[in-house]
DNA sequence: CTAGGGTTAG
């Protein structure tokens, strides 16, 4: 048994019992632990990492905010091949401009096509104006007018956003030389989300069927969030579960996908009740199963249930994997157990699963969690002795670490430190440090970080500037927090929020 | 390449 090395016990049972001792520590951690629940569905869909990107591709994205590229990722990847393909045809004799021309043609033609849409009402024949308009339709094109329109969705204008949207989504797919693709399925499907448009949503999906349109992961996430109530969710996956255009990759099964989506999505409910059907119809679990189980029971905070399935997993043969250890050490960390954890890692190189910078990230980022900055540091460095070099993400870690302990000093070494190595700080980086700052009451400062991230490149998002407003207004400086709003309504940006921007309390 | 590491939300 692997864990019998781990804990140094000769018996698997005792030291399953030993690790089940991180329960009552596991409670006591200084940071929240999940409140997941709550959080918006439709803006959280994995994803994420969009650091990997092209230039040419950035450069073509850059007005779109932060929270719709968090979300979309599979979109992106979509556009990239798109662009690829399309652009393959001419590459050959062509050099990288032709390339900014092609993208620089299909903004102009979107934003024609938009300007069309806006005048759409009473007296103006929006199908004759796009027709007027002569495009070559391509899938790149559809993307960023629906995209345009999504992006620029608000409370106010969101049913008049979803009409037009529908409107040009038709007229598209009945040009000649174009039709839709999965993903122009998703983007007037999130457009429909964002309007609360549901039922426009399943006939959507019913069309999509209809037409023999494979459905995807993220069909399936499109429509599981739309269901406020069990039951309708429940709907939403048994459709998924019959049908035949259900493309499930990468998984093995279509059980597998939907159990992905779901610990992606906090739905950890249906997560027992999806399992549970998954094995009436007579599939049984593979390590994947048991991975994303283990997830759900662990983001829960359900350990005595992690450790059996743990268990269970042991028992049907199952060696823990690559991910499995990741999930173990995420219950050390934040359970406060270094000593554990190290022999983990040990054992993981014993069994040459050798750890990697993701197995440390979520280690140290669980220490900290548990306040345990020295145990942090020890495996920073120790991680760096056995040849891992720290990424952002695990600078930003023991960054943000410090930064709550209050030992912001430390914070700014590691942030020098990683500038030195070559590591480039990203948002996440810079409101670690924001907040950092203004917790040192280091307020000008913090202001001066905001700009230099600017000047590097570094797109400030909603929450930098929430973060740094909301410490401003704390710390009385009103007309300092004022400033920070004002630039950034001017830029554009989020002015429909600045309303939720938080207000901190002292308690 | 992977399913896999990081913001605050009440």
């Amino acid at each position: 048994m692997f864990w019998s090395v781990v804990v140094r016990s000769s018996s698997s049972r005792r030291s399953i019992g030993f690790v089940n001792q991180i329960v009552p520590c596991f409670f006591g951690v200084s940071r929240t632990i999940y409140s997941s629940s709550s959080r918006s569905c439709l803006a959280s869909n994995g994803g994420g990492g969009g650091d990997g990107v092209d230039n040419g591709f950035r450069a073509f994205e850059d007005y779109l905010n932060e929270s719709w590229k968090s979300c979309n990722f599979d979109e992106e990847i979509e556009l990239k091949t798109t662009w690829r393909s399309q652009n393959s045809t001419f590459q050959q004799k062509q050099n990288v401009s032709s390339r900014s021309s092609f993208i620089d043609t299909v903004r102009n033609d979107a934003n024609r096509v938009l300007e069309i849409l806006r005048q759409d009402g009473p007296g103006f024949d929006t199908k004759a104006a796009l027709d007027d308009l002569k495009l070559r339709l391509s899938g790149l094109l559809v993307r960023q007018v629906l995209l345009g329109i999504l992006t620029s969705i608000s409370f106010a204008n969101k049913k008049r956003s979803a009409k037009l949207g529908f409107k040009f989504f038709v007229w598209s797919g009945q040009q000649e030389n174009y039709s839709h693709t999965t993903n122009s399925y998703h983007l007037i499907m999130k457009i429909f989300a964002e309007a609360e448009e549901f039922k426009a949503m399943w006939r959507l999906l019913d069309e999509m069927i209809h037409k023999g349109y494979p459905t995807s992961a993220r069909t399936f996430n499109l429509l599981i969030c739309t269901c406020g109530e069990a039951g309708l969710a429940k709907k939403v996956i048994e459709r998924f579960i019959k049908s035949k255009t259900f493309n499930y990759r990468p998984f093995k099964h279509c059980f597998n996908a939907i159990l992905h989506s779901l610990v992606v999505l906090h739905h950890y409910k249906l997560i027992e009740w999806v399992y549970q059907q998954m094995l009436v119809e007579g599939h049984s679990p593979d390590i994947l199963t048991y991975n994303i189980l283990l997830c759900s029971k662990y983001r829960q905070g359900k350990l005595e249930q992690f450790h059996r399935l743990l268990d269970e997993m042991g028992q049907n043969g199952f060696s823990p994997d690559f991910h499995t250890y990741n999930l173990l050490l995420h219950v050390l960390g934040k359970g406060d157990k270094p000593l554990a954890a190290l022999n983990l890692l040990n054992h993981m190189k014993e069994v040459s699963c050798d750890p990697t910078i993701l197995h440390f990230t979520t280690l140290i980022d669980g220490l900290s969690r548990a306040g345990n900055l020295d145990a942090c540091k020890y495996f920073f460095d120790e991680m760096i002795k056995q040849g891992c070099m720290p990424d952002v993400v695990c600078y930003t870690v023991m960054i943000t670490g410090y930064v709550e302990a209050g030992e912001f000093h430390m914070a700014q070494e590691m942030f020098d430190e990683m500038i030195s190595e070559g590591q480039l700080p990203n948002v996440f980086t810079y409101n670690s440090m924001i907040r950092g700052l203004c917790m040192a009451g280091k307020f000008e400062e913090a202001c001066l970080m905001l700009k230099e991230m600017e000047r590097r490149g570094c797109n400030p998002n909603f929450l930098v500037y929430s973060t740094l407003v909301s410490y401003l207004r704390n710390a009385g400086k009103l007309s300092q927090a004022h400033e920070i709003i004002k630039d950034m309504v001017e830029k554009g940006k989020y002015a429909h929020l600045v309303s939720k921007i938080k207000r901190y309390r002292r308690c």
